[in-house]
DNA sequence: ATACTATCTAGTAATCATTCCTATGTCAAT
DNA sequence: ATTGACATAGGAATGATTACTAGATAGTAT
């Protein structure tokens, strides 16, 4: 028989690796930030984890968020609504956020090469210390742009 | 004689542009904000004109900038703190931001190429309807990063 | 296995920026 | 000058986030 007795799941190991402690909590929300694309706010986490976690605090999430965050298994993101999001995509890469309804998806490969140059030239152009970049496109996505009402009028 | 006896002020012109009415309110956040690089946010301007209206409520602030940015005279920016700026300068630019002490300065224009090429690219890379970029830069700023202390140790 | 200790969690209260509500005041068109 | 619509000011309300603290738990040494 195998010695397997232990399987070591991929987000403990991170968290053990940043020095972390590992709850049921914390390897929760890192499997739903791993999980999904849709750059959750403190609140999605939340709401999405209650079930399972009855007993979950609000502050919790912030706290554990916040602490991923520094060890650098999430990057947080600022939208135009002044609540917070999360991203456990660490590669750089631009978001697309839409103004109607608060989506926040990723831009796609196609523009990597372009914010790799920006972030060079961006930094070579300043004489302060640039240690990162955070680029957001704001527009509609699909959904809102075939919905007039509440729109632009049309 | 020159008639000139109603010099109208360019602040003045352009709140009548824009179909806003004219106040002494108005105009000397319009005159503060287009003095300034500063980017302020909303408490800035209120502790700034403060003096000059002490019977200036932070409400007015908050309103009028978001009235001048509905005209299109001021954009808003979302920094990491979740404290809104503003922007006399509707050009499209990219910030740099202080990680410490928060100032925010205007990148370069040597950058405006690259930042037109982005919007152009990302635009055309996705099916959304984009409005609007925005970029930020952080890092720390010559002050900053030249006192250590309570920095990153060293 | 047990005990110890630092860290984590949860709950409440506090903070901070921003918005809502509304009475009063002021601009500008007649 | 009169008037109606929009602005302002002030206080109360909201909503996201943080601070504080007591109790629980993970990790480690025994």
């Amino acid at each position: 028989m195998q010695k397997r007795q232990f399987a070591v799941s991929e987000e403990e190991q991170a968290l053990r690796l940043a020095g972390l402690r590992v709850t049921p909590q914390r390897l929760a929300i890192m499997r739903y930030m791993k999980g999904t694309k849709s750059h959750p706010s403190p609140e999605m986490v939340y709401d999405h984890l209650k079930p399972e976690f009855p007993g979950l605090s609000p502050n919790t999430v912030y706290q554990t968020l916040h602490s991923l965050e520094e060890a650098g298994l999430l990057r947080r993101i600022s939208m135009e609504d002044n609540v917070y999001r999360y991203d456990a995509n660490v590669e750089p890469h631009a978001h697309l956020v839409c103004r109607r309804c608060g989506r926040v998806d990723d831009t796609n490969g196609y523009l990597e090469p372009l914010l790799h140059e920006l972030l060079a030239k961006g930094s070579a152009s300043t004489s302060w210390d640039i240690i990162a970049m955070d680029c957001c496109f704001y527009g509609y996505c699909d959904d809102c742009r075939e919905r007039p009402d509440a729109l632009r009028g049309e």
